[in-house]
DNA sequence: CAGGTTGTGTGGACCGTTCTCCATATAACG
DNA sequence: CGTTATATGGAGAACGGTCCACACAACCTG
């Protein structure tokens, strides 16, 4: 017999309580508690009848030090991107009817917070990662990726053999905006974009960028592609707009990287009495929500953020199953047409 | 001595491998991660040595087996409210200096996963947990205060005895903007608040429309006082709030629950060529993001985030530290002012 | 110089699970 | 009816830390 004795008053209910007042070993019940295999029915019911009695709730703690903790974490590195919660929304919505529960991190947009919080998901025996639009070379992702499974997204790393990606397809996405403003007549079309630090092919900017590029290309339009970048410091995007509109830089239309400056552009040229789309034409990406507000009305680019954290779970989902093989997948992105342009 | 063994090829380096690098004993090991008492500068300085060239880190699973785990839990109620993500800012600030790692878990605005999340939270062994705004009943969350250490932000209950309570003054909020419009020569001011399924004075929404009824009465106004309250579902603001419009029903000045619809409603009055302020004062809550667009233009009240989620940090710090007498504070919201009322 | 005090480091129990054998009972089979 | 599969439940060793009690040395103190 095991060393199973009664609780004590004022202890916590633990395995040992349940597999007393089950009559039954503490093997067994953890047999229960994981499906696992060779458990009768009664038995079963024994267990399951005795966990509801005491209300008892497996130690996540004591699980981590032998096997799962049916625990996965999502690294964020930024909270006000519109198409964060999004994804984040599409992974529990993946989670919720299975054993797995989310906890979330969030990165601050500082690759040292970003690099100590995966850690710390490591540190706490979680079964896997989900890190979405994470900043850090792909190296670094791949040292993390071999300690836990791993998925990113917005990260293009179709490359990496260590862990899976999951993207919209960002180059397309842009390809979709410029055929539309070309359709409407434009020629000279301008994009406005944003300085980042890890200026990678894995950037989602990055690409965006060469999107642009490409396009262009593609139109027969290369004599008119010009990229301006905005500071990396989001606060001042403002007034360097309000720069580009005052010294009469923008051309009649203009391509967004994002909804968070789109809106601010089409802000301060409303403001100025330009008439949009008429004397601009303007689209986005993202297709956020400050976007549909009808003074905004900002046409824009929709990455389906839900429908990518959804397929993220279940590749992560897989690769704790068992899977080893990198999985790299691109979705396909569409205009969401409004007034702008 | 100790059972030291070298590690064996590719084994994980634990507890025992620096033990054995540092010729120490596991438990002087054990001693200097915690910053325990009774530790000579000379065996900090090789057991440190020891950590840094193995790359060790500490099991967080193994520590919440006896010990705490370093690791606090942030509930967050729904993501879409702009003041969540400056709490968050706030709580960060507080920790980052500090041991103390934050996660953090989404409720989707649901209390059945509110309350599966701080479940989770509870089995993962951590040290305490912030509650952003949540939902539940008092009940519930002084059941799960007694078994562990939690501070709520955005939930006034200032008798709750087993936790603590940030908030900001909602009542004094609405006063504030109350006076601002009456001192504007207004006196037949609206309120547009929220159906919320938790009608109790804990909730905001409630404390706010409290905060309404008391200022209108205050100011002899109580005769125009008239609370109009938007459904649950936020999808259908919009044509809640144009059916207001289009029916006539807005008197010159309305104050809003909350920024997330007083930017739909400053939308739809200007988009009708209703002037604001002259013939709409609108004044709303939360001075988030867009209600700072020039097109938006929309005056708010500040309730300072931030400052509520360092304070609510550095009170779990010290409820962790050991203090058990709750402690309930109450910070002074501001008006942001803008064209709009 | 005997008897406290204080400061440091150690051994080993313990935390709450999972996991790997094993033992037993029952069924299937020739 | 003896032998072999198969299904079920149990014992006990991990897992990687923390904590408690204690040993030992060096330092006071009267």
């Amino acid at each position: 017999m095991n060393d199973i004795k009664a609780p004590r008053r004022g202890e916590r209910v633990t395995i040992r309580t349940v597999a007393a007042q089950a009559g039954v070993s503490v093997a067994a019940v953890s047999k229960v508690l994981r499906n696992a295999y060779g458990v009768s029915d009664s038995l079963r019911l024994k267990v399951q009848t005795a966990i509801d009695a005491l209300g008892y709730r497996p130690s996540v703690a004591a699980r981590g030090m032998r096997g799962q903790t049916y625990m996965i974490g999502i690294l964020l590195v930024e909270i006000a991107n519109p198409f964060i919660p999004e994804v984040v929304d599409g992974i529990n919505g993946v989670l919720a009817p299975s054993n797995y529960k989310a906890l979330m991190g969030m990165g601050q947009s500082a690759t040292a917070i970003e690099v100590s919080l995966i850690e710390s998901m490591i540190d706490n025996r979680m079964d896997g990662l989900i890190l979405v639009a994470p900043r850090m070379a792909g190296e670094t992702l791949a040292r993390f990726a071999r300690q836990i499974p791993m998925v990113a997204v917005g990260h293009h790393e179709a490359s990496a053999a260590e862990f899976d990606t999951v993207n919209s397809d960002d180059q397309r996405g842009v390809a979709i905006a410029l055929e539309a403003l070309h359709g409407a007549g434009h020629e000279d079309i301008m994009m406005i974009s944003l300085q980042v630090e890890d200026a990678t092919a894995a950037n989602v900017v990055w690409q965006r960028e060469a999107g642009y590029l490409a396009a262009m290309t593609a139109l027969g339009l290369q004599r008119f592609a010009r990229i301006h970048r905005l500071g990396w410091d989001a606060t001042s995007h403002g007034a360097e707009i309000e720069a580009l509109l005052a010294g009469g830089h923008l051309p009649r239309a203009v391509f967004v990287w994002s909804d968070l400056d789109g809106v601010i552009l089409i802000n301060a040229a409303k403001m100025r009495g330009i008439r949009v789309p008429e004397d601009l034409a303007i689209i986005g990406y993202d297709n956020s929500r400050v976007a549909a507000l009808p003074l905004v009305n900002l046409s824009s680019i929709d990455q389906q953020g839900r429908h990518l954290g959804a397929l993220a779970t279940e590749m992560l989902l897989s690769r704790i199953g068992g899977r080893t093989q990198a999985r790299h997948v691109l979705v396909e992105p569409s205009l969401v047409r409004r007034t702008s342009g």
